[in-house]
DNA sequence: GGCTTCACG
DNA sequence: ACGTACGTGAAGCCG
């Protein structure tokens, strides 16, 4: 027999701190209970046991008084963000089928112990799966801790111990006397760490024998000294170190098989948590259906179209369609549309553009952009597209990472039909469309959030696809050669590096460039990562004069980065018509932005003069151009509208320089006094301001003192007395509801609100004062994208809109229409929303990005 | 796959 | 006492 006996409260505090939080709708945190079972499961996978015993120590401890200050004092209390995720995760450890061990008067340390000892005697093996050494004493023959780590989990053997540590097993309870653990109140010696500890039980092997023969051992005479006089601590230490092993519990191993019940009501409970990956890991969907349970769920009847028109006609009169499609490349593949609890299935493309085009059928489905562009592909527009799963789903729960049919059946309470059909599995999810797409427009409709969904969402959706589908074009040859005169440079920099710190090496390597600059070259560290010296170039920047190397290897990181990012990478997505076709995620981000990627077309270069030589090479065809429009300071002009600050609508409205003002309020003189760097300075303030700003990050980002930059924040919320408000306000509303939103109803819920960490608040209150402004910017340029396009549409012309830049939009046009598109991108853009500041957008053309961008 | 760095708004 | 601005994506290194 093999027992696995898992330290709950180790494995639970591991999974509780490693795992960022997770909470369900209703704000029931979840992240200890997930990564509690993720870690049991892979445990189980590597260990193998025919049991399991589960230790929990009887209640957490929650020591309140100061004044106690005995053993394990210092261990705090369990936050309440996990406290209250202990019930539930007993109750789905017991529904899974494990036995769970408390014992009163003893810790889950005992519980380990005494399975280790009543292994030894019934001739079980043993595993002890924890998160801390302290269990490593337990270790024998036939006793092995699996101890979990950050990284990766070691097992630990009594070979492995020796060789870590040069000392049997039970011989870490004499170290330990020794050395004392803080964590736990063990004094131990004083004065002695880890290494003195190891080494004197390495030669000695007990405490015991150490003060027996203390006058006779061939140490040092401070070290003999320490120990005469910490000698009733290091007693009370080797008692208080050893782990007990005769706690009054069960032990018959046969006891603690895993014997599941109920698989169904586990899933159940799994999915009302919604840790809807979990029932897969536990194999929960795939339980064995019984033939009575088959006949309660909905069988999936799927059929070939035999009669077309027949079809499109009971399509037609029930006016719905909901419809699930393949496509390969830009072909259809096959679609399958579900009508009166049939799925057909059909791979004639002319039907189904006939059902696209027809008004009168209602369309929902999910990842509708894959059919906008399909559709704009063959030159037809898609008619009443109403509903879409995914960026349904998305607006419900913007930082969801996975909206598949079975994630959202299963928050949903829906179940799947079954099949034995292996090719007809996929189609299970269309088979409960109609109350899928039912129980999630209802919480769109609860949330207001109709409009979002069909005015902009979907309609973007289209937008997007023909962006996708045109792409941008570019000069291959241009790229190429640009390249190539970046890894001339490259070389030549590389060269000069290694001379000047006299051994080769890889630059690339932050670790390898670490040791060369702080430990060869003794340059002083500014800074520290998780994993070593921080070799960044605000660093590296600060260490320009010390060094002649340090200059060289920041130009070669520039050089590198537009090297292998921009000209290699952009290189690899060319596609055969010469363009580049990033892809344009709708889903992507908590605020309400698209984001782009393979390749990102967000983030080409454009600060510096090299890296902006760069968009020469993205240019309009032959006899076209660029028409480029951005918004200006969109997102301060957001702010004064949502905050209703007087004094900042009214610069707006004057269309006063707004950083020049601000420099004005914050500095406390008259307008024609702000110099430059005071202009500078209040830009970064309004810039923090909108990011939820602190006056540390302000003082780093500026240059000036904590005092300073704080005494600026204030000046600045003195004078902008509605955006000191808001930003109280609106915290205080993410507190209330959990969730801030925008000016269209687009939400973000804030679970770290909660959280009892400060950093993790701070970091809630941050968000909640920045989504509702960068969200409506992005739901402003959204509608805007929508309007140009219907506008091009409207007015005939041949322009199109390539691509956005989350305040930025470009559009390819022939020439002769470029003037007219210029005044459409700024008609729009300005007049998207109204709100009670002008907004203003900027045109230029030009026949490359780097032209016709101001 | 996580970390570090750096490109953009 | 602690760590420090919001939102992204890609490349390269390293265990």
């Amino acid at each position: 027999m093999r027992l696995l006996v898992v330290d709950g409260n180790s494995i639970v505090n591991r999974a509780f701190y490693g795992i960022r939080p997770l909470t369900t709708k209703d704000g029931q945190f979840t992240n200890a209970i997930y990564g509690f079972l993720t870690m049991l499961s892979k445990i189980k996978n590597e260990e193998t046991p025919d049991a399991v015993a589960i230790a929990f120590d009887l209640k957490a401890p929650t020591f309140r008084h100061k004044a106690y200050s005995g053993y394990k004092a210092t261990r705090k209390g369990m936050p309440q963000e996990l406290a209250s995720q202990m019930p539930p995760l007993k109750e789905l450890l017991s529904l899974l089928g494990y036995k769970i061990v408390t014992c009163e008067g003893y810790e889950a340390d005992d519980i380990l112990g005494t399975f280790a000892s009543a292994c030894e005697k019934s001739g079980s093996e043993c595993v002890i799966a924890t998160g801390d050494r302290d269990s490593l004493q337990l270790v024998s023959e036939k006793t092995s801790v699996h101890l979990c780590t950050n990284k990766q989990d070691i097992l630990y053997t009594p070979q492995k111990i020796e060789e870590e540590y040069g000392v049997t097993p039970l011989e870490l309870i004499e170290i330990k006397a020794i050395q004392g653990d803080s964590s736990d109140n063990i004094p131990g010696v004083a004065g002695i760490g880890p290494k003195g500890a190891g080494d004197l039980i390495k030669r000695y092997h007990s405490v015991e024998y150490i003060y027996e023969h203390i006058d006779e051992l061939d140490i040092k005479d401070g070290v003999r000294n320490k120990l005469i006089n910490s000698k009733d601590n290091a007693f009370l230490s080797r008692m208080l170190g050893e782990i007990c092993r005769t706690a009054p519990i069960e032990t018959d191993v046969e006891k603690y098989r895993v014997e599941m019940s109920d698989p169904d009501k586990c899933a159940r409970y799994m999915a009302r948590l919604e840790l809807f990956s979990l029932i897969e890991k536990f194999g929960l969907n795939e339980a064995p259906v019984t033939e009575e349970k088959k006949a309660e769920l909905k069988n999936l009847e799927v059929s070939e179209i035999i009669d077309k028109e027949a079809l499109f006609e009971n399509i037609k009169t029930f006016g719905k369609a909901y419809i699930n499609a393949e496509f390969s490349e830009k072909e259809l593949k096959s679609f399958a549309i579900l009508l009166n609890n049939i799925i057909y299935i059909c791979n004639d493309a002319e039907f189904f553009d006939k059902i696209l085009k027809d008004e009168k059928i209602e369309k929902f489905t999910r990842n509708c952009k894959a059919l906008f562009a399909y559709a704009d592909n063959k030159g037809f527009e898609i008619k009443s597209l109403v509903f879409d799963v995914e960026l349904a789903a998305y607006l419900l729960e913007p930082s969801a990472k996975d909206y598949s049919d079975q994630n959202l059946c299963a928050s949903n309470g829906i179940e799947l039909p079954h099949t034995d059909n292996e090719e007809y599995k996929k189609y299970c999810p269309l088979a409960v469309y109609e109350s899928l797409c039912e129980k999630l427009n209802s919480q769109i409709k609860a949330n207001a959030q109709e409009k979002l969904l069909s005015e902009i969402e979907i309609p973007l959706a289209d937008v997007l696809a023909k962006m996708e589908n045109i792409g941008f074009g570019v000069d291959k040859q241009g790229i190429e050669d640009y390249g190539k005169m970046l890894s001339g440079q490259i070389k030549a920099l590389e060269n000069s590096i290694y001379e000047s710190a006299g051994s080769t090496f890889n630059i690339n390597s932050p670790k390898q460039l670490g040791k060369v600059l702080f430990e060869d070259l003794k340059l002083p560290c500014k800074k520290k990562t998780k994993s070593g010296y921080s070799t960044n170039a605000e660093v590296l920047e600060s260490l320009r004069y010390e060094h002649p190397i340090v200059e060289m290897v920041l130009s070669y990181r520039t050089l590198a980065k537009l090297n292998s990012t921009y000209c290699e990478g952009l290189l690899k997505v060319i596609a055969d018509d010469g363009r580049i076709h990033s892809s344009f995620n709708q889903t992507e981000t908590r605020t309400g932005r698209i984001s782009s990627t393979e390749p990102n077309l967000q983030n080409i270069p454009v600060r510096t003069e090299l890296g902006r030589e760069m968009r020469k090479f993205f240019c309009a065809k032959e006899g076209w151009v660029l028409v480029d429009a951005d918004y200006s300071q969109i997102e301060l002009r957001v702010l004064a509208h949502i905050a209703q600050d007087k004094n900042m609508i009214e610069a707006f409205k004057n269309n006063d320089d707004i950083h020049a003002i601000t420099a004005s309020q914050v500095f406390n003189m008259p307008l024609d006094m702000v110099t430059p760097i005071m202009r500078s300075r209040a830009k970064a303030v309004n810039f923090g301001i909108v990011y939820g700003i602190g006056a540390f990050s302000l003082a780093k980002d500026i240059g000036v003192s904590n005092k300073e930059a704080s005494q600026y924040i204030k000046n600045y919320l003195a004078h902008y007395s509605g955006v000191d408000e808001y930003m109280k306000n609106v915290v205080e509303k993410a507190k209330r509801d959990g969730y801030v939103e925008t000016m269209f109803g687009r939400r973000r819920y804030l679970p770290e609100l909660t959280s009892g960490k400060h950093m993790m608040r701070a970091f809630g209150e941050r968000v909640a004062r920045n989504m509702p402004i960068q969200g409506t910017a992005a739901d402003i340029i959204k509608i805007a994208m929508i309007k140009v396009n219907e506008r091009i549409k409207k007015e005939g012309l041949r322009a199109r809109l390539i691509l956005q830049v989350h305040d930025e939009l470009i559009v390819e046009s022939p020439q002769d229409e470029s003037m007219r598109v210029a005044m459409i991108l700024q008609d729009e853009m300005e007049n998207a929303v109204s709100l009670d500041v002008p907004l203003t957008a900027d045109a230029a053309v030009g026949k490359t990005w780097y032209d016709a961008k101001g």
